[in-house]
RNA sequence: GGGCACAUAACUCAGCGGUAGAGUGCUGUCUUCACACGGCAGAAGUCACAGGUUCGAAUCCUGUUGUGCCCA
């Protein structure tokens, strides 16, 4: 037989899976052996940007989803893992513009059909990058069910939930102000808005009262100083507002501070708070004035309102309702003017004097100050740093607008979506993550669902010629709700051109890809899903979202766990990003590492809601953990070779030999490994599984397991027992290639089609559960004794520096005559792996020097090292292993002595501590004894 | 300004009430017939700091300091 010394990612990664998909494992129609009423198992695919390719914190999210899918689906559950993509509205807009920008052609040329036709023509053919790059993971989705956002049925879900929504008046249209992307030309949602801190300055002006600036004002900034000045060394000065009344002999001022002074054109009133315009309020008396706004000529009253800081600037503030969210809500309050100065184009409008119009938003903010310092009106100009809010995409800084556009009340909402988390009926995992959800849920705003772009589902309004608003599935529906109202069904309508934010249709994924509206079978028999595996960055975008309207339209959670995957970061534990230019490809991973390495290695490192930081000797791990599958497996296929060639039944169960302590030993340690594993897989402690199965398989099973298994499995004519070990080790093998096939699908498959096997794919097998039958603890215990007996005298060979052929002599007392009876029965093992030439039971060790000693729990032992015994280090190594154990003892007599303890700490901890307390007496005294002997 | 998380071996991180673990790296050693992407042996930590609860604290509570993230 010939098997490749290193593994070969690629010839197993190329092989497999389109037998997989092709054989159709992954519906859960497939019905290979499971019973007819499975339980099920359902979870949807986050769905990537249709225009996307896959990055590390997909390859992530992904793996840890198939690791659930193939190990529910090895255990015998009817699993449904869905599959699809996003139409990322924007984002794919922008990818298909600029393509036609090349061309130099605007889609306002072409037209929205012919635009949306090409977009979907650039979809059908460069689309499914991201569907390939799944295959190659190994993803077991359910590709018959993919689905895409923009699909019929989805379209239709949008528009059932859009319509239902509006009838219970949750939906609604109107002017207010919104976050409006100069960018992209669209209204934005308050969650697309990016908060970046932003270098500006603040500029303090000064407002006439009562009259109008029609000349230069000299010596005001001058007298605003010296006010400055006087208030800061009155003891009311330290509440660190400025003064902001400035009476001078050319008459009164006021002092506003703004960050954006252009906006002042579209000044309505001035704002303060009530605290200060009351009797004896600081600027008591001043509310009954007028403002005459410099540059315009404007007349502006005062207004008292509490959002007003009494701390900010002067307590003063400028009110431009149209330009500021702030300004915005008190503008409603008090019923003032909005005067939209800065347009959608982000230019000043027609609306202010001619000299500013056209200017961009930094043009006029220049122009402005210059103009007001040309009259002496502008007192300061501060650094100031403060947050500015950027459009996520285009990165341009958003405008805030005031513009019609559609809404969905939240709060109504988002009270079930609260509940189901409280009480129990969702889980995230990590549980603190849930307070992320509350947190946002609680103080929840209207969400504005509409954008002026072409690509998306279209609001499924219509307008009559007077204006009014007519909601429904399609136009036909559309006719006859005006004709149920008495109107005329045959006026024209006018289709609302607007889309739906791309989150609108992603909000409905988990029934919407069931069907729904429809009441089909996948809905009955896959919602709620089981579990959906996401990142924390889009729990308020998606997840909640989706807990809303799965509990509005399906009346049940759409998932009953959310697991919160780590954050994938770059080695320096920076998030990872284009413009960083730190940014890990997954393929060049799996190009480099293999697949299944990458797998593992993301498994091993995956807490849940923590970071999770690419190091390449994570990676160097998974890669050689990989190789050593790869070569235990190498190892029992050369030399089971006959076995292999027969078809037999490789049962454990062998009536050729009686299973030694190292057989018990390996099948316990198995079973309990199955245990953990189920366990940690249902706690969605992925790192914890990946750690029990590399340290079983390597440790257990090859360092020790196939080290003692060498002299049978080897051997040139088989005995029946020689013929038993290489059944049994098979039989490891194939159950730890199982255990081991959710994380890594592609080396366990190609392995275990070389073995013997039942079925056509590690696929379908049953996953390994714990048979507790099996569990041996006396084995472990026994097996426990061998490996420190062994350890120890390959100590002492190393601490002398003893090269492994020069043969030694060991002679044990043991410590029990059940001690007597393992180490007989262990001899063989015991000469190999610690290459003593020959071993001795006696009763005493008798007193000769030219000897290293040990105790172990086996018994006590000496290797005679007649004329090769240093007896420095002999001394060094029997006071080092001394100090250890004293230091142990005194610890728990500590503790043993405080009769608190004793009476206190529960009765087998104290029990536990006893007996450990006892063997270390005993073996301590054996100790010194050496060390005084030498 | 509000919230959340994190501070454990040189590095990356587990552990989260019974006197510290892994991987990498490091030291020594072995090219013995699965694997040098390997075997064997070993060194390495007042578990950020200060209080408290407890018979017992890396682990629970409070505070301090530092780091990261989210929201405003």
């Amino acid at each position: 037989m010939e098997i490749p010394k290193a593994y070969d990612p690629k010839q197993a990664e190329s092989r497999w899976y389109p037998l997989w998909e092709s054989r159709g494992y992954f519906t859960p129609e497939f019905e290979g052996g499971r019973e007819a009423k499975a339980p099920v198992f359902s979870m949807v695919i986050p769905p990537p940007n249709v225009t996307g390719y896959l990055h590390m914190g997909h390859a992530l999210n992904h793996t840890l989803q198939d690791v659930l899918a193939r190990w529910r689906r090895m255990r015998g559950d009817r699993v449904l893992w869905l599959p699809g993509t996003d139409h990322a509205g924007i984002a794919t807009q922008m990818v298909v513009e600029r393509q036609l920008a090349a061309e130099g052609v605007y889609r306002q040329d072409l037209g929205r059909e012919k635009f949306v036709e090409r977009i979907w023509q650039w979809k059908e053919h460069s689309g499914g990058t991201i569907q390939k790059q799944m295959r190659m993971l190994g993803e077991s989705v359910d590709w018959t069910r993919e689905r895409f956002t923009m699909d019929e049925g989805l379209s239709n879900a949008v528009r059932e939930v859009f319509v239902r929504l509006y009838d219970e008046g949750l939906i609604y249209r109107g002017e207010y102000m919104v976050n409006w992307s100069p960018g992209l030309n669209t209204a934005i949602s308050d969650l697309e808005v990016e908060m970046k801190p932003v270098k500006g300055k603040l500029y303090y002006i000064a407002y006439p009262l009562d009259r109008a600036i029609d000349a230069p004002v000299d010596g005001l900034a001058a007298a605003w100083a010296e006010a400055v000045e006087a208030e800061s060394r009155t003891p009311a000065g330290e509440s660190r507002s400025l003064p902001g009344l400035l009476r001078t002999a050319g008459g009164d001022f006021i002092v506003v501070a703004t960050t954006r002074p252009e906006t002042m054109l579209g000044d309505t009133a001035i704002a303060l708070n009530p605290d200060d315009a009351k009797p004896g309020g600081r600027y008591s008396g001043v509310a009954s004035r007028q403002v005459v706004l410099p540059l315009v000529g404007r007349q502006l009253g005062f207004i008292e309102d509490e959002l007003v800081e009494k701390n900010f600037g002067t307590g003063f503030v400028k009110v431009t309702p149209a330009h500021d969210p702030n300004d915005f809500a008190m503008g409603r309050r008090h019923s003032l003017e909005f005067i939209q100065v800065i347009g959608k184009d982000a230019r000043m409008t027609g609306i202010v004097p001619e000299k500013y119009r056209g200017l961009d938003r930094q043009e006029a903010r220049r122009a402005v100050i210059e103009d007001l310092d040309a009259l002496g009106l502008v007192l300061k100009i501060e650094d100031y740093t403060h947050n500015v809010g950027h459009c996520q995409r285009s990165g341009k800084v958003v405008e805030p607008l005031v513009s019609t556009q559609w809404f969905l009340r939240m709060k109504e909402l988002a009270e079930p979506a609260i509940a189901a988390v409280r009480d129990g009926r969702t889980t995230f995992v990590p549980e603190h993550t849930s307070k992320i959800y509350f947190n946002w849920l609680e103080n929840i705003q209207d969400w504005c669902v509409s954008r002026q772009l072409w690509w998306g589902h279209r609001i499924p309004a219509w307008y009559t010629p007077t204006g009014e608003i007519v909601v429904a599935r399609d136009e036909a529906e559309a006719r006859q709700r005006i004709a149920a109202q008495g109107g005329d069904p045959g006026i024209p309508l006018t289709e609302e051109s607007d889309v739906l934010d791309t989150w609108f249709s992603s909000q409905l994924w988990p029934f919407s890809t069931l069907g729904w509206p429809d009441q089909t079978n996948d809905l009955a028999n896959f919602y709620p899903t089981s579990v959906l595996v996401t990142a924390f960055d889009i729990i308020f975008f998606w997840v909640a979202r989706m807990m809303m309207m799965g509990l509005k339209f399906m009346g049940d959670v759409p998932f009953r766990t959310v697991y919160i995957t780590a954050i994938v970061l770059d080695p320096e534990g920076q998030k990872m990003s284009k413009t960083k230019g730190n940014v890990v490809d997954p393929l060049d991973m799996f190009e480099k590492y293999g697949t299944d390495a990458v797998r593992f290695m993301l498994t091993n490192a995956s807490i849940a809601g923590q970071n999770l930081s690419m190091q390449e000797s994570k990676l160097d791990t998974a890669r050689n953990f990989t190789n050593k599958i790869w070569n235990a497996s190498r190892f029992v296929l050369l030399n089971c070779e006959e076995i292999l060639q027969g078809n037999e039944p490789l049962e454990w169960e062998t009536t050729l030999s009686e299973p030694e302590l190292a057989d018990r030993w390996i099948m316990s340690r198995l079973n309990r490994v199955a245990g953990e594993v189920e366990s940690a897989l249902t706690g969605f402690r992925f790192h914890e599984v990946a750690g029990i199965l590399y340290h079983f398989f390597w440790d257990d099973f090859c360092d020790w397991y196939i080290e003692l298994s060498k002299p049978f499995v080897t051997e040139k004519d088989p005995t029946p027992r020689g013929q038993a070990v290489r059944r049994r080790i098979i039989h490891l093998l194939e159950k730890s290639l199982r255990l081991l096939h959710p994380i890594m699908p592609f080396i366990t498959e190609d392995l275990w089609q070389r073995l013997p096997h039942l079925g056509d794919s590690i696929c379908l097998t049953s996953f390994v559960t714990c048979d507790n039958s099996m569990i041996d603890e006396r084995a472990e215990r026994e097996m426990g004794m061998v490996i420190e007996l062994i350890t120890k005298l390959r100590n002492i060979r190393s601490t002398f520096n003893l090269s492994p052929t020069v043969p030694l002599r060991l002679r044990i007392a043991p410590a029990s005559a059940p001690a007597r009876e393992l180490l007989l029965s262990s001899d063989s093992h015991i000469r190999r792996l610690a290459r003593m030439e020959e071993i001795e039971l006696v009763e005493t060790l008798g007193q000769t020097r030219q000897a290293a000693r040990a105790v172990v729990a086996a018994g006590e032992m000496a290797v005679s090292l007649e004329g090769l015994i240093d007896f420095e280090k002999e001394r060094e190594r029997l006071q080092k292993e001394l100090a250890r154990m004293e230091a142990e003892q005194a610890g728990l007599d500590k503790r043993l002595a405080n009769p608190d303890f004793v009476s206190r700490a529960a009765a087998e901890v104290v029990a536990s501590s006893r007996e450990r307390s006892a063997e270390l007496t005993d073996q301590i005294t054996r100790l010194r004894a050496m060390v005084e002997a030498l």
